[in-house]
DNA sequence: TACGTAATTAAGCAAATACTTAAATAATTT
DNA sequence: AAATTATTTAAGTATTTGCTTAATTACGTA
């Protein structure tokens, strides 16, 4: 990929543009970081499973593979992404591991979250 | 996929469990839709055009690409997937076209946008 | 009308995703 | 210690994603 200026019309008002870059670089790793949970509620399984832990406090992988009607060993790999990334936190009891909600990491889908909550109300 | 109970422990708290069913297929659309919208806001890339859109009103994909120093195609195939998911809108000024966000379908990211806004005050 | 620019679409491909089944870990029970 | 249960990890695979380059469409201008 060249870096020029690929947009030549007569219009483009280069002080913006030079403005927006600057933005996105110094911001650059707040993107990472917000894409990041983003992508990770991004999938429907793993909204799923964000959604029960925020209205049911912990649950078991075995729970929620009862719940969503899938397999452990494909829940477990949701599990883990959400775990790499700080988003929930295990504790075990025996045989069993809890997982529950990293509040403080998930700031950013309490209002989807609550949305949800919301629909499900009124529907 | 079975659809059998899997959790088999006597902890196993049944009331919860059909009760967590219950739930998530009732607003089963709510999921779907929602985690599209992350799904969306979980590249990077679309995380950024969302977030200059946010800033700047509207912009042209030649002027995307340009700051996000990306190609013109590379950068359609994002805008594409915003627009047929409704997030972005397009008009047309001779060669040009603008695109701006569709502010009513937006609003579960306004929270995470304005949170990389304060970020860059910050830093 | 022919040419150039803005943008999209199409085709191809490498990398990432999300399952599957099978094997491995860890704790509990017998 | 052996068997069982809860869970994870590993390996394999089909699908999706996100780029690339090339071709196409739409508009403006010489």
């Amino acid at each position: 990929m060249k870096l020029e200026i690929s947009c030549t019309r007569k219009e483009a008002d280069h002080k913006q543009l030079s403005r927006c870059k600057e933005t996105i670089q110094s911001s650059s790793s707040s993107f990472q970081e917000i894409s990041k949970i983003f992508a990770l509620a991004g999938s429907e399984v793993r909204l799923k499973i964000l959604f029960l832990l925020n209205t049911e406090e912990e649950l078991c992988p075995c729970d929620i593979a009862d719940i969503l009607g899938m397999s452990a060993p494909a829940v477990s790999q949701h599990i883990r992404k959400l775990k790499d990334a700080g988003v929930i936190r295990m504790r075990r009891d025996g045989q069993t591991l809890y997982y529950s909600l990293v509040k403080e990491n998930t700031t950013v889908l309490n209002k989807a979250l609550s949305t949800i909550d919301s629909n499900r109300k009124v529907a």
